[in-house]
DNA sequence: GTCATCATGTAAGCCGTTACATGATTGC
DNA sequence: GCAATCATGTAACGGCTTACATGATGAC
């Protein structure tokens, strides 16, 4: 689930593990919002597995500005990864490979890992999917929500207190509107199908 | 989490394991649908604690009807922690301790545990709280909920391809929803705080 | 000079899962 | 006899968290 959350903020350029938390953040919300203690070893885990390396400098970020000569040889010493950027700690920065590319997009399509939890998730990166593949994956889930809706009887307890009852029907309402929002979604996949290209997007590598 | 609701439901009468896990899926849905590999560990665990007993015997259950005198030998051979009624397969029935009450009462009211994924699960048993912990919950859980909606700008991206969008403004609109349920709870507890009393409820041990 | 922010990493623990092992009883 | 359901338990693993350790740099 991180992983794919990384992998396809990596698709949109080199980025480190600092900056990558943040834009996790306001990319995805509260869909991941997760600690350091998490990130850091799952890019190790990316890079050991060869679907990320890291970036020996970003050139074009770097453009040495005349900060100082000041202690410039004790800084020198200690830049031991990369010279900073801006006179900032070293940093690692990170891009993805073509490997990396393509099992982000296996993974990403792949309807054996779908559970609740990564379906946000991975619908707010469906821009990567094929249309048939996107069309599945709200299909999945939509089966899913009504699985649901027939598993556990809608509020089945009539002898619940109201604070249980209250919860019960308020999860039975989201469900239903994730249903609906769903049915929207297939609705619009379906009508502009033709029209609708899949990852072209204005991707602003050099922002 | 999971204490939390094996206490709640034992409050109510003692039960075994495997009809635990029934019943958690009975009452509290969604939230509490967990495997055999936590419940039966987490029982261990607050037998350990104190917090349960397993009973000798349910004698106004075990009827001991004239199931049969044949292979009634082996049969009480095998039978080693309680005698089986009707004939089942030894089981272990719980029951929940005053000490064990206690601390149920203590930790659902304990304002340092009240994470987003316990809350609604709290809820679920706030019968068992005075009115006044039952309103900070409540109150506790919106300002978390008003705390995101400020803290993650809601769609702040307007670059956001339409897939990551419609996402970002779903679980936006699912806030919002969640605090207008809250503000009905918080208000219907207001108004008839005096008329609710705290825990009455048919609490049926004799079904 | 010290505090906030940037930056990376490790270790321990929590809370759940799946898979496995075992076995009794009921119904077809 | 065989499968489904009832019933309890263990072991291994997953994915995240918090807490800890370290250190640079800029702002006040």
């Amino acid at each position: 689930m991180l992983d794919l959350a990384l992998l396809g903020l990596l698709d949109e350029g080199p980025q480190h593990g600092y900056e990558l938390r943040k834009r996790l953040r306001a990319h995805f919300g509260l869909l991941a919002n997760v600690s350091f203690g998490s990130i850091y070893p799952a890019l190790a885990r990316l890079e050991a597995s060869g679907a990320v390396a890291t970036v020996e400098e970003t050139p074009q970020l770097a453009v040495a500005p005349p900060t100082g000569s000041l202690s410039g040889e004790r800084a020198a010493i200690r830049a031991r990864r990369l010279v900073a950027s801006r006179g900032r700690r070293s940093r690692k920065v990170y891009r993805i490979t073509p490997t990396g590319r393509q099992s982000f997009l296996a993974r990403l399509t792949d309807p054996t890992a779908d559970d609740a939890r990564s379906f946000s998730l991975r619908l707010s990166l469906a821009r990567h999917m094929e249309p048939a593949d996107r069309l599945a994956l709200m299909e999945r889930r939509r089966a899913q929500l009504v699985g649901q809706q027939t598993d556990i009887p809608p509020t089945d307890d009539d002898q619940l207190d109201r604070y249980a009852r209250s919860v019960a029907e308020h999860i039975a309402d989201g469900v239903e509107q994730d249903i609906a929002w769903l049915d929207r979604l297939i609705e619009a996949e379906r009508t502009n199908g033709a029209s609708a290209e899949p990852d072209r997007r204005k991707t602003r590598r050099s922002a």
